[in-house]
DNA sequence: CGGCAGTAGTTGATGTGTCATGTAGATCGT
DNA sequence: ACGATCTACATGACACATCAACTACTGCCG
């Protein structure tokens, strides 16, 4: 890789796109975390992990197969995990195949929630960002997201 | 507002575009924070506030400005600069015109840190997302990011 | 079978963000 | 000048994320 020194600095262009994804970034984020916590009591990782479990056979999932679908750690799951079963979304259960294995079940409760939650979810994923954006934008964004996730994938 | 009822789902092209949005987010800001975690012993928060303050005339500013520009709550600026603080990277000074006020100034060594972080965080950009796109998608992405925030500002 | 490297998951320490609340100094009306 | 109110900031409690151990089971090689 090239020395530090020789690296140039972010054109004003550039400087400009970086400062308003990260502006983008903090205002879309806080909104629709923020909406989700009002409508449904859910904070955002919450809400994703019940909308990971929805849609998986018999609504569960082996703990670290949840974590790395979702590019989490294992010990996040685990801990965010041990928090949303206290409050009863989800609940673990011993893997028949695997003594190690944990799954990571949605209960009823926890389907009722997700399902309540999401429509509210939606408005407010179109309010703060969908919405906001031509149907071209919006093609160039999913264009975007899928070039950098495609190029910094590979390199862990 | 219209009822939740009455919200349509996203379409497949809107729904892409969300999910997209919520990987690069992931991937690109857990990079970046590694980075300078790794280069700089930073995190990206104390980035943002020597970055921020070194900007200012006197290298200095009022929390509650600091926190504005920045759109963080008082209260995040105020634990995040008191941590700041205790690792020798910024200082308080009382403000002479408002007993309640607090002054955050940059430290000599707070000046050092940022200035030898600068270049490898820009690196680092260029490498997680800006070098990454065309100059095309560089200038959309601006686009995105103002259309966003004008529109979701007014709003909080 | 026995030993041992690898894997799945948990746990604890620490740093970070949020909300609700507390406190002291500013400001304004009378 | 004085009390009500507002403002700037601090704080405590809690939710969340990360890293570094640690535990316990698996699977493999002899």
């Amino acid at each position: 890789m090239a020395r530090i020194e020789e690296t140039p600095w972010l054109d004003p262009v550039q400087q400009r796109a970086w400062r308003g994804y990260r502006r983008l970034r903090l205002l879309v984020d806080a909104r629709v975390a923020r909406d989700l916590a009002v409508d449904s009591g859910l904070s955002d990782p919450d809400y994703d992990v019940l909308s990971e479990l929805s849609e998986a056979s018999g609504h569960r999932r082996r703990l670290g197969e949840l974590a790395e679908r979702m590019l989490w750690s294992q010990s996040r799951m685990s801990h965010h995990v041990k928090r949303m079963q206290q409050r009863g979304l989800v609940r673990r259960e011993e893997c028949a195949r695997d003594g190690r294995g944990a799954e990571i079940v949605l209960t009823a409760q926890g389907l009722r929630v997700i399902e309540e939650a999401a429509p509210h979810h939606v408005a407010s994923v179109r309010r703060n960002l969908i919405d906001l954006l031509t149907a071209e934008q919006i093609a160039m964004l999913e264009q975007i997201a899928d070039t950098v996730v495609e190029h910094v994938e590979p390199r862990l």
